[in-house]
DNA sequence: TCCCAGGCAAGGC
DNA sequence: GCCTTGCATGGG
């Protein structure tokens, strides 16, 4: 019987890092070990020594697509560290790697996120989902609105009720961002689902098409941009000159600096 | 009590 | 186009 484990070099991968860094909100860190959920898929992750990492699961061949492990990070991080604001970032999160999710569960789980702390988040992700089952979007629309507001949700509620009609509705093209740029991408997915706005548009992007030609701007970001720069410019412009700063590794050069401020401003 | 959290929608200009 | 305002909820 051949084993499903993936068996990972621990140069540029690190449990913590990964899940932390805020792209993914269904995980459980354990001292001994972790356990990530997308989707109806589960696995587990454990140091195995010093050097080396294992992930436990149903489906090698996804979970080596989800941790992307077709791609080279030292090359990125090389590539990275003479970019501004990068080189303590990037040592920070060294074991950061950007999770190939799921669109679907991305665009449901940063629609929950706008205005919202991440424990916050994870606790009504977790109401959403029984057991290890994500909620598919014709099974969200058979909540009513009060279902929602019951678990949390607030005024994003809202966007959840008509978002879920929106993906089931058949006019929605879950497959047209691949084709486009990031902008139009961005443009394509605020103009279509309620509770999107270009933040989320493009973490949606970022963590669920796996765009790098993006950069989220949120609060973390914009005290990272201040502290530096000084300026107070829209989250618009700023998002362009970042992008304009880190081209085609944007969504790199962002997780890594959201991870290093968010993680060295907790208390 | 006020401020904040991976912001967005709507309305006014 | 840009700018302002209101917004549910829970934690500090």
């Amino acid at each position: 019987m051949i084993s499903n484990d993936i068996i990972v070099e621990s140069q540029d991968f690190n449990i913590k890092d990964i899940l932390t860094c805020g792209q993914v909100f269904r995980y459980e860190l354990n001292p001994s070990h972790a356990v990530v959920h997308s989707l109806d898929k589960k696995a587990v992750i454990y140091n195995k020594s010093d050097s080396e990492i294992v992930i436990e699961s149903e489906d090698r061949e996804y979970f080596h697509n989800y941790f992307d492990l077709d791609t080279n990070y030292s090359l990125i991080k090389q590539s990275l560290a003479d970019m501004p604001l990068m080189r303590d970032a990037i040592k920070f999160g060294s074991g950061i790697r950007i999770l190939r999710q799921d669109a679907y569960e991305m665009m449901i789980s940063f629609i929950i996120s706008a205005n919202n702390n991440i424990p916050r988040i994870k606790g009504i992700i977790s109401k959403l989902t029984s057991g290890d089952h994500f909620p598919s979007a014709s099974e969200l629309a058979d909540y009513t609105l009060s279902d929602l507001k019951g678990i949390g949700l607030g005024y994003r509620a809202d966007y959840l009720y008509k978002t879920s009609r929106t993906l089931i509705g058949g006019d929605f093209d879950m497959q047209k961002p691949l084709s486009l740029d990031g902008n139009t991408a961005n443009k394509y997915l605020t103009d279509n689902l309620q509770g999107v706005g270009p933040k989320v548009a493009d973490c949606i992007l970022l963590f669920g098409y796996y765009k790098m030609d993006v950069f989220p701007v949120d609060t973390w970001i914009k005290k990272v941009y201040n502290d530096i720069f000084g300026d107070n410019l829209s989250p618009k412009v700023m998002r362009n000159k970042l992008i304009s700063l880190y081209g085609d590794l944007s969504g790199y050069a962002q997780q890594y600096l959201f991870y290093n401020k968010r993680e060295q401003s907790d208390d």
